[in-house]
RNA sequence: GGUCCCAUCGUCUAAUGGUUAGGACAUCACCCUUUCACGGUGGUAAUAUGGGUUCGAAUCCCGUUGGGAUCACCA
């Protein structure tokens, strides 16, 4: 049994975008992969903007995806754990507390940059003397902490960057507890892989200046640094990764009637050397994932290419595979898919064939004829080529104009599965009365 | 501004110093179908820019331009 563990660590601040859906996929994947396990970790240190409606959705979410989870953590019960921690680290002198206010850090910030200096922190709480504290204190001030980065080369091997190298002297340290006593993000995280025995991080290339400053925690804790990839984010069609990017969420898709294989085939294969096509199961994706053929550069994402490979990818689902979800038999399955572009589709298509349709007529002359040349029942599969040649040896008329104007009093549409097929299962009796304009 | 990353057809990318710069998606044309769609075949289409290095550069080096990330008491 392997030991690879991954997870997915959302916080239920918003729904499950596309970028997420991103990271969650490829973190199940790579666990399928190795046979190893997938946990899902809710990232709720953020009280205030946690909210219980986002997480349901996002559960939600993974669950129709298919992205299932086997073990579950959830960060605001962990505290107590995280208290403890902090309390050793601080022994060791690598947390320690600040009092600048908030202000005060952007006023730092400004001059910094207007220097044309790097606002990184300048760690001037680590000179307090007793009597600056005790004016802090006695000002009504309370110290937020700050995480202490030793100096000097931090270096990981990433599955997707390859080596990647910081200077720690370059990164500001990392503020963990706020004022209020509530933790941040990063040291929450990095005790959570740590003790749920974490071994790959697969998360967005905005994290990799945090990788390096968690690299340390991860030391500090005692533990080992797990392999890290760093996926490179996602843009919108325009370039920037614009509101719209970061408002598609999974929900929508799957109800504009995406699959979630689509979602999952393309998500998987986008930005890498290989083909973007319809796979039609997660272990088959998982089977041809490898992080060296993702790209470095940031992949655009295009709602219109997702909804091209849904239409293939539907074309290609079998009988079977949708039987649960759909009106009609098999036959009638196979006859309608080439036209459909989402599952759901499939009903208009049998509304058409059993309930009302108000035809249109094109050609009045053209589907009155066609009306009294009509064949008596029963009608199977080859009533269509015969009456249609009567039609045309009658009217003289052939190819669009001949079809589009029966099509339109058959169907209302101006595509569609082959009529042949259709005329049949409308039956005698719609089709002789929406060739005369009738609704039936 | 510091640090880091990126730049090949419209899009996703391949080509680890020598290729007619390849593939996939989209697009277009043709074929199939007595219509559309589906399907099949084929075509159009790219190395951001300026310098080097080299017999030879998409590929290596430097600059320029452009894009992105980060530098939060968000995650």
């Amino acid at each position: 049994m392997s030991n690879i563990k991954v997870r997915f660590a959302p916080s239920p601040t918003g729904f499950m975008h596309i970028g997420n859906t991103r990271t969650a996929l490829f973190n199940w994947l790579w666990a399928k992969k190795l046979g190893g396990k997938f946990m899902l970790r809710i990232d709720d240190t953020d009280k205030l903007r946690s909210k219980k409606e986002y997480e349901d959705v996002i559960r939600d979410n993974l669950t129709w995806l298919g992205l299932t989870w086997t073990e579950e953590a959830r960060q605001s019960a962990r505290f107590d754990r995280y208290n403890e921690v902090t309390k050793k680290l601080k022994a060791e002198g690598r947390i320690y507390a600040c009092y600048e206010t908030p202000e005060e850090l952007e006023f730092k910030r400004k001059r910094a940059l207007s220097k044309g200096l790097p606002p990184i922190y300048d760690r001037q709480a680590l000179s307090y003397t007793q009597e600056d504290i005790a004016r802090f204190e006695a000002e009504g001030r309370r110290p937020h902490y700050r995480f202490k980065l030793l100096p000097g080369e931090i270096k990981w091997n990433d599955m997707v960057r390859g080596e990647v190298k910081y200077e720690a002297e370059k990164l500001s340290d990392p503020i963990i507890i706020r004022e209020d006593g509530s933790f941040l993000y990063h040291l929450p995280s990095v005790i959570d892989d740590f003790d749920f025995g974490i071994t790959h991080i697969v998360r967005g290339e905005d994290h990799v200046t945090n990788t390096a400053s968690q690299v340390q925690m991860f030391e500090a804790l005692g533990g080992t640094v797990p392999t890290f990839a760093h996926l490179p984010l996602l843009t919108g069609k325009e370039g920037k990764l614009s509101k719209r990017l970061g408002s598609m969420g999974v929900s929508e898709l799957r109800a504009e009637g995406i699959e979630a294989m689509s979602i999952c085939s393309f998500l998987a294969k986008l930005g890498t050397s290989e083909a973007i096509e319809p796979y039609y199961d997660l272990q088959s994706l998982a089977d041809t994932l490898d992080f060296g053929k993702i790209g470095r550069a940031q992949p655009k994402f295009d709602e219109e290419e997702l909804k091209h490979l849904n239409t293939k990818l539907v074309h290609g689902l079998s009988y079977n595979q949708v039987k649960n979800r759909i009106e009609g038999d098999e036959t009638f399955w196979d006859a309608v898919r080439p036209n459909l572009s989402i599952v759901s589709d499939v009903n208009l298509w049998d509304s058409i064939c059993h309930k009302v349709v108000t035809p249109v007529i094109e050609d009045k002359d053209l589907t009155s004829m066609a009306a009294d040349l009509l064949p008596p029942e029963p009608w199977n599969s080859e009533t269509w080529n015969q009456w249609v040649g009567e039609v045309k040896a009658k009217s003289g008329k052939s190819g669009k104009a001949l079809f589009h104007p029966l099509r339109k009093a058959l169907t209302a549409q101006d595509n569609g599965p082959e009529l042949k097929i259709l005329l049949p299962l409308i039956g005698r009796e719609k089709a002789l009365k929406r060739l005369l304009g009738q609704a039936a």
